[in-house]
DNA sequence: GCGACAG
DNA sequence: ATCTTGTCGC
């Protein structure tokens, strides 16, 4: 966040800032080669109020743990759905900036062109940093599909209005299915190739998991190069 | 008015 | 997200 707005207060100031980002996403592919895959996910502290962020890099397609960074800070905005980036971007940039080894793309744990307003969690934090970002969710916002085939990697496009927003993909067979879909400069194509390659012999990919364990522990702060 | 609703 | 133990199913 680097103050080029006062962060919003208000799902008013909230919406207008929405409206005025979304034009800023790209849905088209603009990366280079992946050598490192990032994951970002948030833990809290306090009842809530405070926010304590966990940033990962690990190699691709390896999945070899390279690098975690963690920032906490009082929690910006309250959890409403369609805002949540609101309320995670803030510590997740700052603990990017700790980085040594930036990554070429980072998935996200909540939705990204499959949102309301198509400007969820991973195009925001895909806008401010102008990285390719992913959408990886565990449940669904928006969306519906057809019936989902039960095998590691059978996927279906979700549509809002007629319009294809992301993908509900099989990343475990027999488990309940990820919602993916493109945060920046990421098409979907490739998102789902990315989250399918991310993913070994759990639900949910390599980044999001160990992001999860890194921001769900109490206490740290700083980074650590592995 | 009623149900749905990322983390 | 967080509070929390054992339990059912592939």
């Amino acid at each position: 966040m680097n103050d080029l707005h006062p962060w919003p207060r208000t799902i008013e100031q909230a919406r207008i800032v929405q409206d005025q980002l979304r034009d800023r996403v790209i849905l088209d592919d603009r990366l280079g080669e992946v050598r490192w895959v990032g994951g970002a996910d948030l833990g809290f502290e306090e009842q809530g109020t405070i926010a304590r962020a966990a940033v990962v890099v690990l190699s691709f397609p390896e999945l070899e743990r390279v690098e975690y960074a963690i920032a906490r800070m009082p929690t910006p905005f309250p959890y409403v759905p369609g805002f949540l980036s609101f309320r995670e971007v803030p510590a997740i940039l700052q603990a990017f900036e700790q980085l040594h080894q930036k990554p070429d793309v980072i998935l996200c744990d909540g939705q990204g062109y499959a949102h309301p307003r198509r400007f969820g969690l991973a195009c925001h934090l895909g806008v401010l940093l102008d990285l390719p970002t992913i959408g990886a969710a565990k449940s669904r916002l928006i969306g519906e599909h057809d019936p989902l085939g039960p095998a590691k990697g059978d996927w279906q496009p979700t549509l809002d209005r007629a319009e294809t927003v992301g993908a509900v993909v099989r990343s475990r067979h027999n488990c309940r299915p990820l919602y993916v879909s493109s945060g920046h400069r990421v098409s979907l194509p490739t998102a789902i190739d990315l989250v399918l390659r991310c993913t070994t012999r759990y639900r949910l990919p390599e980044t999001t998991r160990w992001a999860d364990a890194i921001a769900s522990q109490r206490g740290a702060y700083g980074t650590v190069k592995l």
